[in-house]
DNA sequence: ATGGCTATATGTTATAGA
């Protein structure tokens, strides 16, 4: 089973390229984020008709995810647990029916620029609510993948410069420690755990060359559940994607699990 | 980067992103 996380950068905008790329990686799963859509204004027959189900969570203007997936979706859950006055559209789940059934976490966490500030203070809220519901699914013992864009530069090594993050909210000490407390549970981080190279990024800024400078940063991240990192088989990164034309920031991350 | 680009809706300017 191949699932694959994608911060598209607005579906209306990707109209093109994630169909495009959808025919040459053939994921049977995919987690957007970033979709810049409400549920109606989702172009899901596009999906449909190559053969994906496709279960939204969207809002008017950003944020926004979603799950496109060949095999049939259960139990489908839209929103983060742990606030009920959080209108933000961000954490979406559902039970992928393989060979083996596996737990799908979709999320697209707060950026939290300016820090300090409000969006600083959600955005450490969010990770602590995200932990506490990544504990529950733990305790399910089911395979758990939570893949997405985590807005988190873990180390040094996963930016081409770092001292220019070093006061961004994608970079504070409290946001990676946040984004350990989470990992130190019991995930694996499929990227770092299969490729352990710096210089390995998601993520290359529209401005001043940054892809061509390949001043990139790594913030789209897979963790796996003990039980899921078990069946662990494959990862990639698809970095050409973002030479192509009208390309999103982010770039597809995916993983092969024997399930 | 005091944000140099991109996207969306609030739409010929503002908000958000990272």
């Amino acid at each position: 089973m191949k699932i694959a996380t994608f911060n598209i950068n607005g579906i209306k905008a990707r109209i093109e390229a994630l169909p495009a790329w959808l025919e040459e990686a053939a994921p049977d799963v995919v987690l957007l984020q970033e979709i810049k859509s409400v549920d109606e204004g989702f172009p899901r027959e596009i999906f449909e008709e190559r053969g994906y189900n496709v279960e939204t969570h969207g809002q008017k203007g950003f944020n926004g995810v979603a799950i496109l997936s060949k095999l049939p979706l259960e139990d489908v859950m839209r929103g983060l647990p742990g606030d009920d006055a959080d209108e933000q559209a961000r954490w979406i789940e559902a039970t992928v029916v393989g060979a083996t059934a596996v737990r799908l976490c979709g999320l697209y966490l707060p950026n939290g620029n300016p820090a300090p500030g409000p969006k600083y203070d959600y955005k450490l809220s969010w990770m602590a609510r995200m932990k506490a519901r990544a504990g529950a699914l733990l305790e399910s013992e089911m395979p758990v993948v939570m893949a997405g864009d985590y807005n988190v530069i873990p180390q040094a090594e996963d930016a081409a410069r770092p001292e220019v993050w070093r006061e961004d909210a994608l970079f504070l000490p409290d946001s990676r420690a946040a984004f350990r407390r989470i990992l130190n549970l019991g995930f694996t981080e499929a990227i770092r755990a299969t490729d352990p190279r710096p210089g390995v990024y998601t993520f290359w800024d529209y401005q001043a060359g940054a892809w061509e400078k390949n001043n990139g940063i790594r913030i789209d991240h897979l963790l796996l559940s003990p039980q899921a990192a078990d069946l662990l088989t494959g990862t990639g990164i698809d970095k050409g994607v973002r030479g192509r034309d009208k390309p999103s920031d982010h770039v597809p991350v995916w993983i092969e699990l024997a399930a």
